[in-house]
DNA sequence: GTTTGTGAAGGATTTCACAGCA
DNA sequence: TGCTGTGAAATCCTTCACAAAC
């Protein structure tokens, strides 16, 4: 123990994982993502201010959220946009791969398992499920369909964390039960319901129609102001 | 004027658009999804206690949301399921069908022109647009692929009210920025970045990596408590 | 007895504004 | 001078708790 003496420490620090505000969390990916932009263009520091207008959000709002996690700012400078960019990529996990499997293997859970927009990020989708019998055994994109009855024992040898929820609605809160007993933690729900996990389980839903049904309020009523 | 008198007038008076937090809106396409469900179950009656069961939400929520809009509930009974339903559509605009604009016909903008969830919610598909060539005059699910230049005038001549975005991030913000000129208002955004819109357009963004990017803090960071 | 609708309270999140540092 | 980090203030959102209604 007794850490580096070096210089002058200043980063990496604090940050108590419960004392974070799951808002916050959900906006570091975002962070991650103009500032890897920044990185390609070779931008070497970067300022909350300047990060704000690309994100449409306060400076201030920024420089809150990185405080949760420590001070990795210069004060009249700004951000060094490579360090900021990998140390939120560890702070997030997202400087390993994580394995997932993909249920349901209807006309969205073939376009999941063939969506090339995951692997690059770093998740692979290592095992796909259906319940039906005249899919199983069958091959989608490389993968061979298993019956829902090997979660258990495929999300242990695989070392599957995230399960890629694409069954219909009635059968969704079984198939994330399945999941969440053979100890998956993290749900990307696609069925159009709000399942029910236990505390220490996240989902996170995509529902494009949800989306569209609460724009449709504010085409009916355009605001005055907004 | 001088409005109905009948006997006791109970329902449908306030709500100033205005006042209404987003929150709450985007909330109310959750309860016409449950309402639609109990009243197929030819339920009647449903407590805010029920529905806050079924979305995993406190029912003092539920009845501070339906509150902003007016008085739909009978103490000691609830709220009538098709009344309630029903009121619900008309405030968010599903009464009636919306027509869209499917912007990109890469992998993502055929599946989305596949994808059959979005009729049966009265969002129709009536246009496609993309800048290559090769595309353009052909045809996609039944749709002739657009020219960009075109948006303008199909947009009014079919109006279109909703554009969907499923170009690569690069192109994204000129392709909204034409679709915001030609008068669209809601634009539900598929391409992995943060559009800038005038506050007059409502922008939603459908982005399962950042889910994803997100849940990986809590499963690298498993909470004591939460 | 049950459940709504809602002010008031409480909690969470955002923004302000400025001391302090580069 | 320029910009961060952060307490304090302001705003926003949720929950409480209870009178009123059925």
């Amino acid at each position: 123990m007794a850490s580096g003496a070096g210089r002058r420490r200043r980063t990496q620090i604090h940050y108590v994982p419960g004392d974070v505000p799951e808002v916050v969390v959900q906006r570091l990916p975002l962070y991650v993502r103009v500032l890897a932009d920044f990185e390609e263009q070779d931008m070497q520091v970067v300022s909350s201010e300047k990060l704000g207008t690309r994100l449409n959000m306060t400076p201030a709002q920024i420089r809150k959220d990185l405080s949760y996690f420590g001070r990795f700012g210069k004060q009249g400078r700004g951000y060094n946009v490579n360090n900021l960019v990998s140390t939120l990529r560890n702070i997030l996990g997202l400087d390993i791969s994580w394995n997932a499997a993909v249920l349901g293997m209807g006309r969205l859970g073939r376009a999941v398992v063939a969506y090339p927009g995951f692997e690059p990020e770093g998740f692979r989708v290592v095992a796909a499920f259906d319940n039906d019998e005249r899919l199983t055994g069958s091959e989608v994109g490389g993968l061979r369909v298993q019956a829902m009855e090997e979660i258990p024992s495929t999300v242990k040898s695989r070392n599957i964390k995230i399960g890629i929820v694409a069954v219909p609605a009635d059968s969704a809160q079984s198939v994330i039960d399945a999941l969440v007993k053979a100890g998956v933690r993290s749900v990307l729900n696609y069925a159009p319901l709000s399942p029910k996990v236990p505390s220490s389980v996240k989902v996170r839903s995509v529902d494009p129609v949800l989306a569209l049904q609460s724009m449709t309020y504010y085409l009916k009523n355009p605001a005055d102001v907004h």
